[in-house]
DNA sequence: TGGATAATAGTACGAGCGTTCGCATTTATG
DNA sequence: CATAAATGCGAACGCTCGTACTATTATCCA
């Protein structure tokens, strides 16, 4: 590996901190190359503009949250389950974020009046994982955890919910106990949704 | 009522606008100067610094909230209805709001890691809101409403969830049917909570 | 090890930011 | 109506931003 890939790789992770603190938009190259002991023209040598940054930011982000969430929970048994994975781990990486920042929830309120790439490129990722939580609820249904009238869209929706009040609540309001909120949040969820008459097949 | 205040009167409603849009840090002095066809100096000297004009446009916004949403719903009886009322309303406000943006919302994802007077002003009020809320769940708890045993918090803590959900998926990811699935939740939260029994009193 | 190439520093530019100050003009008042 | 006060403008300041360009240093490979 060359050393300009390592440099690169270097500042990426120093600005995927300070964009997790100050959002997107926040991160400045000049506290960039202050943190990284770097000159300016050197840091932004390595990006052609702040907005491919930017992105370069958005997609390790993205990798991260994958690698961390998503891809370890697909190996539990589909349904209920698999369900259960997903949130359970990605509650655990909101609350390691309760003290950094998590980039899709800030992201979210920073992109949401203006236009360009990088708004579409983060609405994508978010969309995708919504729609992998989609899938893995229909499965839920489908396999007879969940009741047969479930509205999985319904289920996503209040589940993205939880998670935002208690970024909401623990990160802005310093709240002790949203933790354990969203987890009960999420379990009178399933108590609701889940069949009676167990699974089906 | 002299000029000045009247002037005064009229570029906090434009800032309010702007920052409902940007969000209060995002809020400008320049572009504000622009919009209100004045010079930037003479909007800077109606307020002491930008600080005062951002404290400014949260006090209106504070009151506007109040009037639409808290004051009239206080009207309604006492438990599950005011609580419903106070819901009800929210969600008008936030349903116009995913055009023009929400400044509860975007300035906790804006001041979550930022240090300072606005911060602690708005998190005051978004905290006696919630509280507004909590005192009106409790009610609804000691009315027999609600089951006994619930708790209060978790109450709160999901109808802020799905607020903030609402206005994620509609604003920033456009999806429709939100609103639908923010009324939904409600519906079943208060089903689940609801006191089989009926009224004590 | 020498020569090509990659990597970083340094400097400068134009724009926008909040803010200050002096001057003109409008407004309110005795 | 005259005069004092309130109001707004224009220019300028120091700062930071992203970016472009040049020069210097470090690294890699034959």
């Amino acid at each position: 590996m060359r050393k300009g890939e390592l440099t690169r790789a270097a500042i990426l992770e120093v600005a995927l901190n300070l964009a997790s603190r100050d959002g997107l938009e926040g991160l400045t190259i000049g506290l960039l190359a202050d943190r990284m002991n770097m000159s300016k023209s050197g840091v932004f040598a390595h990006f052609g503009s702040r907005e491919d940054l930017q992105s370069e930011v958005l997609k390790l982000y993205h990798a991260n949250f994958e690698r961390e969430v998503f891809f370890p929970s697909i190996k539990e048994a589909r349904g209920l389950p698999r369900l259960q994975a997903m949130y359970a781990r990605w509650i655990k990486r909101v609350t390691v974020e309760i003290a950094s920042g998590c980039i899709y929830i800030s992201g979210a309120v920073e992109y949401d009046d203006r236009p360009g790439p990088i708004r579409e490129e983060l609405a994508s990722m978010v969309r995708a994982w919504q729609e992998a939580l989609l899938r893995c609820v229909e499965q839920t249904i489908a396999i007879g955890d969940f009741k047969a009238d479930t509205d999985p869209h319904q289920v996503v929706f209040e589940m993205y919910g939880l998670i935002l009040a208690l970024h909401h609540d623990a990160r802005f309001l310093r709240m002790p106990g949203s933790v354990n909120r969203a987890q009960t949040g999420f379990d009178r969820l399933i108590e609701c949704y889940q069949n009676p008459a167990g699974r089906a097949l």
